[in-house]
DNA sequence: TAATTCTTAATAAAATTTCTAAACATTCAT
DNA sequence: ATGAATGTTTAGAAATTTTATTAAGAATTA
């Protein structure tokens, strides 16, 4: 029932990138520093992060990646999926990826008294991952930061980045 | 985040366990015929049950194995518990079996945001699978055979199994 | 005592996760 | 244009975990 290293990385490089992410572009090699992470493994991450729209990259000097969502847009429960697949904890209890059990007796008609079970963990995890987004990882580190009284108004950040 | 194939069978095996909770003891190659599950495999998974307390078992003709705690003092959690581990998403979210994240840059007094979300997430988790018990596998499967008026009296089942 | 069944430990096979390497492509400063 | 800095991509190696098998042994009952 655990998550996996990579979207315990995953999670860790975007806390990174939310922080700066009305500021500039946050090098691979930079984000492996700040949060303990093989930079040759952080790689992987977060080119699936950008190939599923998350995060935006540009090569050269001050080049680097860049969270092109806002904060508020990402859930948790999205990264995760991302990063290590359907949330449920069976797959028979998926949404994303329904698959009935392989051998499964309760085939058919018949229900299943495990699959109600698992439902319903599923539905459980599903609800607070989805409420979670990155914007609390950025309100967070505001208030850390600036005190109490932080409140961040949604806006335009110009970017170069894709 | 999915559970092992291993918790699966366990939980497919007591499931065949329960319906046969007041009656004989089921053989290993019973369970696994019933339940389409690797004989050797089911051999394994049936001792770890059995060393935890949850199984009795005899050799010899008239053998097998059988549930000897009462389906309802058995939830879900503590099978999987036995059978996966802690489940926790992560280490330093478990009650069972807590651990410090290695490199987390959050180590000390400073709070760490994702922590924060895997929290929830274990209760969540925990919160589900420790209401369900082996009885809810048992009532269903009476109400299946008997109609809807069933209702099991908690007794005295005589065994002579340990 | 013999047939049946569980017991145990070792370990093999398969799958997955984690990580590395290297050749390549793009961007930017000059 | 050129070169340094950085991301891109693919292949695959290493490590770990999961899944399963095997085989010798011990307990129970008829």
């Amino acid at each position: 029932m655990k998550f996996s290293r990579k979207s315990e990385y995953g999670l860790r490089a975007l806390l990174e990138l939310t922080k700066a992410y009305d500021q500039s572009a946050l090098r691979r090699s930079d984000i492996a520093e700040a949060q303990q992470i093989p930079v040759g493994f952080l790689e992987t991450i977060l080119l699936e992060l950008k190939r599923a729209g998350i995060l935006g990259s540009r090569p050269g000097v001050q080049g680097g990646y860049k969270l092109i969502k806002h904060p508020e847009d990402v859930s948790l429960g999205q990264v995760i999926r991302i990063l290590d697949g359907p949330l449920a904890p069976i797959a028979c209890v998926s949404q994303t990826a329904y698959q009935t059990c392989q051998d499964c007796p309760y085939s058919g008609d018949r229900e299943c008294p495990i699959q109600e079970v698992m439902f319903e963990v599923r539905n459980a995890v599903v609800n607070v991952l989805d409420r979670y987004t990155l914007k609390a990882f950025y309100d967070r580190e505001r208030s850390r930061r600036l005190g109490k009284s932080s409140k961040h108004r949604r806006g335009n950040t110009p970017s170069r980045i894709q």
